[in-house]
DNA sequence: TTTATTCTAGAATGCATATTCTAAATCCTG
DNA sequence: CAGGATTTAGAATATGCATTCTAGAATAAA
């Protein structure tokens, strides 16, 4: 074989530094090849496609943030849960921007590659399975309100919070805590 | 003259339509003259841009919604602004998901071209002021922490708690308007 | 050393879009 | 009606991108 230049590794760490600097819309082909001065054939030979690319690069992030989260929700704690988000911020500011400023779709428009499909469709029932569970647990049942109040609870409001300081490239502050805490208070009965 | 067959405001309609439909990056030149039997240079004639079509959609859209915030906030009633939120997205469902599900950022990428420059900047400013003036008159000062406290309670938690049912097309339940309650209070000190 | 395999190389292709250009049609005004 | 202004019309152009293709270089195995 020819001397391998360029590791699968390689590209994706190409394309994480490149959306973590201008959002995933930036991670073209283009831009990661030239980013590692990179033959097109290289990166193909690698990755089926840029969607293949992106979508694993999501994917990494999305079950990293949920690995923390779900320890939480499974340990019945589901304050925990919902400042597992700052926490989580704090120690990947990064990372948490990417996921936490941007939307799925910004990294995949339309159809994931086949490849992945099972991942993501996964990653999607772990998270709907733990809100359930919490639910169930902690309001009573899993009637639909109380999906939604679960889901704002650990969810929504987390990501409230600590939105603002991700967009100036902060680490959530205390008050970040604070403000969840107040809000899952409120919002889950004691 | 020859004979006007299509007004601006045809233009926006369409991309007003098919924005709702499929969200704002769907919303091409050629998709929108499509939409209505245009050729694309009745369009220029109209927009000197695609950017500014977007644009005015957008900041139509959001100073529809700014207004009845405004009032609440200017009428010293923070609660009566964060439920402004679910309030006029059950109003105006469609346009409330095109604003709520998207950011600016999804209508214009980039700079914004020059004529809207102006429009764009004093509505951010008008945002600004009133989360400051809600700061300054009910958490005492505008001081940092309670500038993110206010932008919290009026913004980021009503955001949330609406943002699940838009997903899904619905309008916010009242259960929306209860969490948006609960969690202003525990967080706005009474 | 030969040969098959694995990669690198990067030019060529194809596609979706925005935008421009030129011509012609329609209407208003004098 | 003539002449100018306004709009339609839509083909042509340009650009940015993902992806494909064909050649050739570097290595391992025989």
């Amino acid at each position: 074989m020819a001397r391998p230049r360029f590791a699968s590794t390689d590209f994706l760490a190409a394309a994480r530094a490149l959306a973590r600097q201008h959002g995933p819309a930036a991670v073209t082909v283009g831009s990661v090849i030239g980013h590692m001065g990179a033959p097109a054939g290289s990166f193909y030979y690698r990755y089926a496609s840029r969607d293949l690319l992106l979508g694993e690069l999501w994917l990494e992030i999305v079950l990293a943030f949920q690995k923390g989260f779900l320890a939480a929700i499974e340990a019945g704690d589901g304050l925990a849960a919902a400042l597992h988000t700052p926490a989580w911020a704090r120690e990947n500011l990064e990372d948490a921007r990417l996921l936490l400023l941007h939307r799925r779709r910004d990294f995949i428009h339309g159809d994931w590659p086949e490849a992945l499909r099972n991942g993501v469709v996964r990653q999607e029932e772990t998270m709907k399975t733990a809100v359930t569970r919490f639910a169930q647990a902690t309001l009573g049942d899993a009637a639909p309100d109380n999906l939604n109040r679960a889901r704002f609870a650990l969810v929504e409001v987390p990501l409230g919070a600590v939105r603002m300081y991700l967009e100036r490239r902060e680490p959530p502050p205390p008050l970040a805590d604070e403000l969840i805490r107040a809000a899952y208070n409120a919002v889950i009965a004691p």
